[in-house]
RNA sequence: ACGCCUGUAGCUCAGGGGAUAGAGCGACGGACUCCGGAUCCGUAGGUCGCAGGUUCGAAUCCUGUCAGGCGUGCCA
């Protein structure tokens, strides 16, 4: 469809050019709200008509005889306050449609686009915030990478900040154990940090004595050689693996893992430093309550300025983020080493280090950079932007985007169900911030456990005579795509307040409910197979051989079919609408809608049991056409199709 | 105090100038001897927070206002 209103967009403007003014850019065209009324409307002439001072409707109809050229086009009428509405050959679209299954009109815009997602302090395990912006961050990745851009996806870990810091003095200090006794611990390591974290963090709030044994671990990890930096090392890498695996499960990858350990030690903000200096972009404050310290003045002369050195010359988080950020665009003539880290799927996952290897890769160099981060970092993203800004990077500053989100949050409910204590202050709210901190929240992995566990029972339910394995499979792909279509099927500004009934839920409007519309559809081509001997390829025969007689199809049907195939038709504007607007629930949305337009078609009109040939296979080339569409869908959403379920 | 976001059906949320404001859940009532009932069909349920304004047209844009959330660290 795309296309097809790319060519209308064309043709009307060159046809109408010469008589009315008018912009191609002005040229929408939109969908009828109902079938009767066409199914394309172009609703320029309202505009037009105010423009030259018209009545609208009668320069519709003014306008209709000159776009009697328009190729594909049966009908057109004047409706509504001046619209001009269009009816397609339907026979010809839907041909057209089916022989272009497999190629898409969307393009590159980008050299290479970077997304920086998931960036999980490397001290305890994954929660559901965290998932909400790995599914948000793989998902952009995958609509990019299907309009064909070349993309690098990154998950930026700071192995040596002060959450690793906590661990490491909860690890030294509390459990009194060393480096040796930490390698002999057999529990879920990401699980018992969580929980160390959260002991450690109550501590340091009791006893405000011990910041000074936390400082001096702080500086010790970032100098490296002794036995505090060992330990964080081992934590951080062990938790890291943890992540990764815990992604794997819903389907969530990495190209690079750059470290703030790399950076310090390569010393890219010393680079950054002298550059922003150099640049006059950052400057030296000699009096006030900011005396010492270098700051960034902001464009919004309301803001106040902010600091990126502090008085004693340590940099802030902030200051290692723009030069992390110079660096993705290839601004900072510096470079990592890199080494494999990971191997998932036979594919490696490299991460950032200080030494050089042998052979690696190349990375960053990006022209265009997303960085996902919840709302509460906007303002600390647009300094960062700021900081590009100032350094007169404008072009890089204006393709550096905050894929920023809304958090998510507990539902008093479900810390009831976790048994998780409340002060009565936190009590009084509608819903509670997730907080490693205070251990307030759902671990990923403890989600997704429980989502398998429920799939599994359900499938046992149904299909009691499939292999074990086969089971726990689908489970696991029933489960992944309930909680990817939850991630994505909130608007992003919207809080999600997390309830587990609704998490758990596979009916309505859920990931389960796509799934089994497609193993629907699957299955019935699976007994087309089995019946019929009807395999895969003789829909290519059926496709190529004659025309499609949609003439033969009676009574409601042309109208129920004409209204799915529409539909189905709109993806690509979808997946283009959802990456240009950052919002993934338009994508959610629209499959789900395709999905039920296809069931309620499905209960009206059989495919095996009917007798007609023509119909039939109109109906097979229907459900065909959705499939494939379905299938495209679910894969940008990184919801796994299973064979049943 | 300032900045950003939010307020739509009992609940959770879509719709973000255009034709009759929609889903899911929950409630109630139904569905094929037939392709999978994780499905489908129907009923009830709305002053789109409130008040002004702009417009041929406003849930949508503007102003004000009320309510809630999040930011505004020499924390990360």
């Amino acid at each position: 469809m795309l296309e097809f209103k790319n060519y209308l967009k064309e043709k009307i403007h060159k046809l109408l050019k010469e008589k009315y003014p008018l912009n191609l850019s002005e040229l929408e065209i939109s969908y009828t709200p109902q079938q009767k009324m066409g199914d394309l409307a172009l609703t320029f002439p309202v505009q037009l008509a105010k423009n030259m001072k018209k009545e609208p409707r009668k320069l519709a109809l003014e306008i209709i005889p000159l776009l009697s050229s328009l190729e594909g086009v049966e009908k057109i009428e004047a409706a509504g306050p001046g619209y001009i509405n269009l009816f397609l050959e339907r026979e010809k679209f839907f041909s057209g449609q089916l022989h272009s299954i497999g190629q898409t009109s969307l393009s590159p815009e980008e050299e290479k686009i970077i997304i920086e997602h998931t960036n999980i302090n490397p001290n305890k395990a994954a929660h559901i915030g965290h998932l909400r912006n790995a599914c948000l961050g793989d998902t952009l990745g995958r609509c990019l990478k299907y309009k064909g851009e070349n993309v690098e996806i990154q998950n930026y870990i700071d192995d040596t900040g002060v959450q690793v810091a906590d661990v490491v003095f909860g690890f030294m200090e509390l459990e009194k154990k060393s480096l040796s006794q930490i390698k002999e611990i057999k529990e879920k390591f990401d699980y018992y940090c969580w929980d160390l974290y959260v002991r450690v963090s109550s501590y340091l709030e009791n006893n405000p004595q011990a910041e000074t044994r936390k400082s001096e671990i702080l500086k010790k990890i970032e100098e490296g050689k002794n036995p505090e930096h060992e330990t964080a090392h081992h934590i951080s890498r062990r938790i890291i693996k943890a992540h990764l695996q815990t992604m794997g499960r819903i389907g969530v990858n990495y190209d690079l893992l750059p470290c703030e350990s790399s950076i310090l030690h390569l010393k890219f903000w010393e680079k950054a430093f002298s550059l922003l200096k150099e640049k006059k972009a950052i400057s030296f404050v000699k009096e006030g309550e900011n005396k010492g310290c270098w700051v960034m003045y902001l464009e919004d002369e309301s803001e106040k300025e902010k600091i990126i050195v502090r008085s004693d010359g340590t940099v802030t988080y902030v200051g290692k983020d723009i030069a992390y950020q110079l660096w993705k665009f290839g601004l900072l003539e510096e470079d990592f080493y890199y080494e494999p880290f990971f191997k998932e799927d036979g594919k490696i996952v490299w991460i950032s280090t200080t030494t050089p290897e042998k052979e690696s890769p190349s990375f960053g160099k990006g022209s265009q950079v997303y960085n996902v981060i919840d709302t509460r970092q906007a303002y600390l993203q647009k300094i960062v932007v700021q900081g590009l800004k100032s350094l007169k990077f404008l072009a890089q500053a204006k393709k550096s985007t905050h894929f920023s989100y809304e958090m998510v949050a507990l539902s008093p409910k479900s810390l009831k169900e976790l048994n998780l204590r409340v002060s009565e202050e936190d009590k009084e709210k509608d819903f509670l911030e997730v907080s490693g901190r205070k251990g307030l929240g759902v671990k990923a992995d403890d989600l997704l456990d429980r989502l398998e566990e429920k799939a599994l029972a359900e499938v046992e339910k149904r299909n009691p005579e499939l292999s074990e394995n086969l089971k726990k499979e689908t489970a696991h792909k029933i489960a992944s795509g309930a909680l990817r279509y939850f991630m994505l099927k909130f608007a992003l500004n919207s809080i999600i307040v997390f309830d587990f009934e609704e998490a758990l839920s596979f009916e309505g409007e859920t990931g389960p409910y796509l799934q089994y519309t497609f193993v629907r559809i699957n299955s019935i081509f699976r007994k087309l197979k089995e019946r019929e001997g009807f395999e895969e390829k003789d829909i290519q025969t059926l496709l190529s051989s004659e025309r499609i007689p949609l003439e033969k199809l009676s009574e409601s049907e042309p109208a129920n079919f004409w209204d799915l195939v529409l539909y189905a038709s709109q993806f690509e504007e979808e997946v283009l609408h959802s990456i240009r607007s950052m919002e993934f629930s338009h994508l959610a949305k629209y499959s789900f809608t395709l999905c039920q337009k296809f069931n309620a078609y499905y209960h009206l009109y059989s495919i095996l049991a009917e007798e007609n040939k023509d119909m039939k296979r109109i109906r097979i080339l229907t459900i065909y056409y959705i499939r494939e569409v379905l299938k495209r869908a679910l894969s940008l959403m990184g919801i796994p199709q299973p064979e049943l379920m």
